[in-house]
DNA sequence: CAGCTTTGTGTAAGCGCTTACACTCGCATG
DNA sequence: CATGCGAGTGTAAGCGCTTACACAAAGCTG
């Protein structure tokens, strides 16, 4: 029995209660409701106003069956709770909500999550309209099988052939580090990267190696080898790195970390043994984490939280064009090859981690 | 007028698909797929058989629509990108990814972004299963309406009511940094403390400051309420309020803050008037963050991260009991009355940053 | 062995939207 | 003034699932 139950969880508004109430279709209010052209503005304004009175904005989970649009976007992350991933992320997330996106987040710790979220039995197009994928290394046939699945794609640290992507010029990122050492009179310097063990990971390190010793090269110096210390990502790699490099028999009066983080070790190191940064070793890092003021350390500046932004307002971007692109059947000129890739800047910031040579 | 277009979006199976390949019903295919009872165990082997050889899953949008579950959680964070909340959610996102559920993240920068979020308008129900409210203060009311949906709830750093939390003994928090400044022999104190103006917080800085305050006074200490400082959350804020401190007439020979983040920023003030925390100030603080140790820093340990988690598991099987409530109907017994309220442990870890006092 | 459960399966009615198509005007066209 | 057309609206067929209900077959009961 019981007609009446009094814990019935409120009914919410259907479609149909606007119509009704508005003395139109369900189509109209459809239609009106999503500011679609073909309505006429005074029934607009009145669906709009019965809506509101009402309460009433679509069920998402019907509207996404019926018109396949999610207005999702994911983020898939290989650490969230790292610094830079929660700030990008956080950038990000800002201007999806704007525009109306909710925001998934999906970590992936290995190649293996990834692939998952990338295979067909994700339903990844049901899913969601647009992936931010974050330091991750996209393949070209997942890019591939992406796209086809009618799902948008950007990427942050890393460019995915054919797709928008943020990220710094990770060469330039070495040679403003190895500058700035140089003209501080070093000779002899150290490098502490991140351990290539990491699948997921991409070229940004060798990158950044890259820059860093062609433009030693470039001022008739050369890098030993030898002092290339990696470590995992993060204070311990760093502080290990540090150690390993202070053990050699020469060891370098200038080092450049490919992270702040990994700076933060290094400097933890120095300072165990009682040695000073800046003064009896020189250190510079690279992303000017939060934290870097803290530690007063020099590093490449990168403006994280926007490149997050940036990401995503190009995702949203490629994912209005996609809507257009359905019915714009002419626009044969190549869509994704004007693919924005933007290379944000960095900048040096010098403080008291490194110092002139000599100077004890 | 292409029949046959190349470009067409490669067409996923359907239920129908599987049940006709499987010589089943859609329904029986549906049962299978989900285990429910009542599907002969060959029958389910079989239809999930087909359905893995033809790439089958369901359709979230649909059976979202169909079923009225969402599979997704939805995380309330005030400010991703700070190291707490993005532990946090780290944590919880590992326990609702295993469980089946989706991330949602949801950025609250104001009491206004959180009611919009509440609202009605939002169809909270339609989007999520459960929230996951941390470090924001839901009132009694919201609390209600979000159950009254049909929408779980959990609170991280907070209680609500009813509904399931992990918070820590904010007092107690208080007296350990207490005690320990006071072994140290200290007997002049400072507090530094966020500002109260944020219309989210809770009341939890009050509580430490109890628990301090209350601790000295059992030690028959006073505590000088000019010595309370207050900053914005965050290094900024910290260093401003420890330079507040340094200025008084007579300064503290110990600070307790609030937070390791403020911490961090006491301690950039004191060397950069060329005072050493631990010799000159003792500083202790709350969190042990990630940095915590590279600053030397004592500090008052939480496992943010296991928080996270635990909300998540709290907030999944409260979700489940909502399901079965369903159906048994008989279980008159006060549900929300054995929500359950995890109160954490914290942790003095002891560093450089405090000691004892008089050594100079 | 009639009668009653159980167990396993199928049928079909939704879930609450979107959208193709049909239709009705009012108005410019020749 | 017949014709055509675009603007505005309505009708109804899905979208791909879940689940109430019906039902057949098989296992118990006394």
């Amino acid at each position: 029995m019981g007609t009446t139950n009094d814990t019935t969880r409120a009914k919410r508004p259907t479609i149909e209660d606007v119509a009704s109430e508005a003395g139109v279709s369900v189509a109209t209010v459809s239609r009106a409701m999503r500011a679609l052209p073909n309505v006429a503005i005074a029934t607009r304004h009145h669906v709009v106003a019965v809506a509101e009175r009402l309460g009433y904005s679509a069920d998402p989970a019907a509207s996404r069956l019926a018109a396949g649009k999610t207005w999702t976007v994911t983020m898939v992350i290989p650490n969230l709770s790292g610094w830079y991933f929660s700030t990008v992320v956080a950038g990000a997330e800002t201007v999806c909500a704007e525009a109306g996106y909710d925001v998934l987040i999906v970590g992936v710790g290995s190649q293996k999550d990834l692939s998952r979220i990338l295979s067909k039995q994700y339903h990844l197009e049901r899913r969601t309209d647009g992936l931010v994928a974050i330091d991750v290394v996209v393949t070209p046939d997942e890019a591939e099988s992406i796209t086809q699945r009618g799902v948008a794609l950007a990427s942050i640290g890393n460019r995915t052939a054919g797709h928008p992507s943020v990220q710094i010029d990770n060469e330039l990122v070495g040679r403003l580090a190895a500058d700035h050492l140089i003209g501080l009179g070093h000779e002899r310097f150290g490098v502490i990267g991140e351990q290539n063990d990491n699948p997921l990971s991409s070229d940004v390190p060798s990158l950044r190696h890259r820059g860093f010793v062609d433009e030693l090269a470039s001022h008739g110096l050369v890098f030993d080898d030898d002092l290339l210390a990696r470590g995992n990502f993060g204070v311990d790699g760093g502080q290990e790195a540090m150690a390993a490099l202070l053990n050699r028999h020469e060891p370098p009066t200038a080092v450049f970390s490919m992270s702040d983080e990994m700076a933060f070790g290094a400097v933890m190191e120095l300072n165990h043994r009682g040695l000073v940064a800046g003064r009896d070793v020189s250190i510079i890092g690279v992303d000017d984490h939060e934290f870097a003021r803290v530690v007063d350390l020099t590093t490449i500046r990168q403006s994280v939280a926007s490149h997050g932004a940036e990401a995503a307002r190009l995702l949203i971007d490629a994912m209005q064009q996609d809507e257009h692109q359905i019915i714009a059947f002419d626009a044969a000129s190549a869509v994704s090859a004007d693919a924005h890739e933007i290379v944000a800047s960095v900048e040096l910031v010098v403080r008291g981690s490194t110092g002139r040579i000599g100077l004890v």
